[in-house]
DNA sequence: CAGTAAATGATTGACTTCAATCATATAGGG
DNA sequence: CCCTATATGATTGAAGTCAATCATTTACTG
């Protein structure tokens, strides 16, 4: 028996809302909740799934919800090994006790995945990336902090002067920094809010370690982050005569080479 | 073909990795990416999901990341239509171009989810909690903030120095508050960081809104929150004469009664 | 080093899910 | 007011999933 549109609508409507609830439901228990037929729950999930505000799958569906996260978490398959190596190398310099900050961006994100695995004693950890405490969050024996701020959705972080504020006023043993490119003026980052947080949290941290791959090489973006000389730290796949090829030269002790 | 303990424990941990960061997986793929059996994998699962480490769905299996956030949303469902009918009488407070400020707790997570339907234009959002991010972050044309602080995975939100210092630092219209217990002598928490917050919210906030609904009535707990005559605005489903009974008397204008 | 317990893959039959098809009722357009 | 396009529920056969069982290999224990 046809219904009014408007009907069919609201009805789906409240099944995205019921699917960002409860995360995932079975066919079974839609029908329920619905008052449909299986029938009509599959041409909804169809409906809903072909216009991308849920995701199904074999005897159910997940809320779209499940995808922003994993979005941002898809990126990190991309070029794993470097990445990986990288997070090994740049966790050793990790103590216990430590307070560390961790950027926003794929590098630190696998940095956090291997803390997951080798998590020294008595951490404090700092990070503007909600991906990240969704990561470490439940982590028992460290204590997590994120800093405040205006939330951007497709960074999956906060920014903005909270952000900076919050950070000013955090001490920092060592702090874990990304960027969009490196070429021989530096360091380079494509937002300035970024930049800004970024050059707070250099200043408040006794060390900063900035984790490259070599895919950043020779890529430039719209603001300047820092110059090479005020790099203390470096943890890359590229190794120091390939810096030097780039016209990058780099002080004795900052690189530290990460075998993958 | 036996296999060492250990290298069962790992493809397990892998396994509880690949749910985390792709969400959901169906049995199929675990076979390619584990290079198992469906029969080991299904193993692998049965054991994990008894350990609580994930969640099994029909044909594939959740990461626990889902049942952190649903746990949460979980609780919302009792006592919906109070909660509900609280929250549609908050959100008509709410005017366009206000910064107002959500609590923490399922009856700002109410509202939250009511704006999602009735949004005035250029909102600004601020909170302390994740769940009410999540659910308000993605909104275009509201701006959502988030104070910093510890992250405390219980209540899936930020707290301590921190967060009291970030929301000293905010301009609030409208804050929208919730509570474990009211009395005679006023409303009641259950943790010191959590008043302390509140109480800096409520100075900073042009006008504070209480948002309890009658299971609240009569409870204690152990951090006061505020007294009566410090109430500015209190939504609830319980009427005037039912909080005279309870020995509350409130200035008249305070009371905004909710219909259920 | 021998015996046992544990892990694995294959197979099987019961059960579930799925897309397609069909009949029916009714909303919406002319 | 009539006609048509659309939404719905029921049915069905194909495909997929699941738990249990079994044989085999091998890690652990004494």
């Amino acid at each position: 028996m046809r219904v009014p549109r408007q009907v069919v609508e609201a009805r789906r409507s409240r099944l995205t809302e019921l699917l960002l609830e409860r995360g995932y439901l079975p066919i079974s228990e839609l029908c329920v909740e619905l008052e449909v037929s299986e029938a009509t729950a599959r041409r909804d999930l169809s409906a809903l799934e072909s216009e991308e505000r849920i995701t199904r799958t074999y005897g159910g569906a997940l809320g779209e919800f499940n995808a922003n996260f994993t979005s941002f978490r898809e990126r990190l398959r991309e070029g794993t090994d470097a990445k990986g190596s990288i997070a090994r190398t740049a966790v050793s310099l990790v103590k216990p006790g430590m307070r560390i900050y961790l950027d926003s961006g794929t590098t630190p994100y696998a940095i956090a995945q291997e803390l997951r695995r080798h998590l020294p004693e008595g951490l404090t950890i700092i990070t503007n990336n909600l991906a990240l405490l969704e990561t470490l969050g439940s982590l028992s024996g460290a204590k997590t902090i994120l800093l405040g701020g205006q939330f951007l959705e497709r960074q999956s972080a906060l920014l903005g002067e909270e952000a900076v504020k919050a950070a000013a006023e955090q001490k920092i043993d060592l702090a874990f920094l990304s960027a969009q490119g490196m070429t021989e003026q530096g360091l380079w980052n494509s937002q300035r809010d970024i930049v800004r947080l970024q050059q707070t949290v250099m200043k408040r941290a006794a060390r900063s370690c900035f984790c490259l791959d070599r895919s950043k090489l020779g890529c430039t973006a719209p603001e300047h982050l820092t110059a090479w000389p005020k790099v203390s730290t470096l943890v890359s796949d590229l190794s120091l005569p390939e810096f030097r090829q780039a016209g990058i030269t780099l002080k004795p002790g900052v690189l530290l080479h990460s075998q993958s």
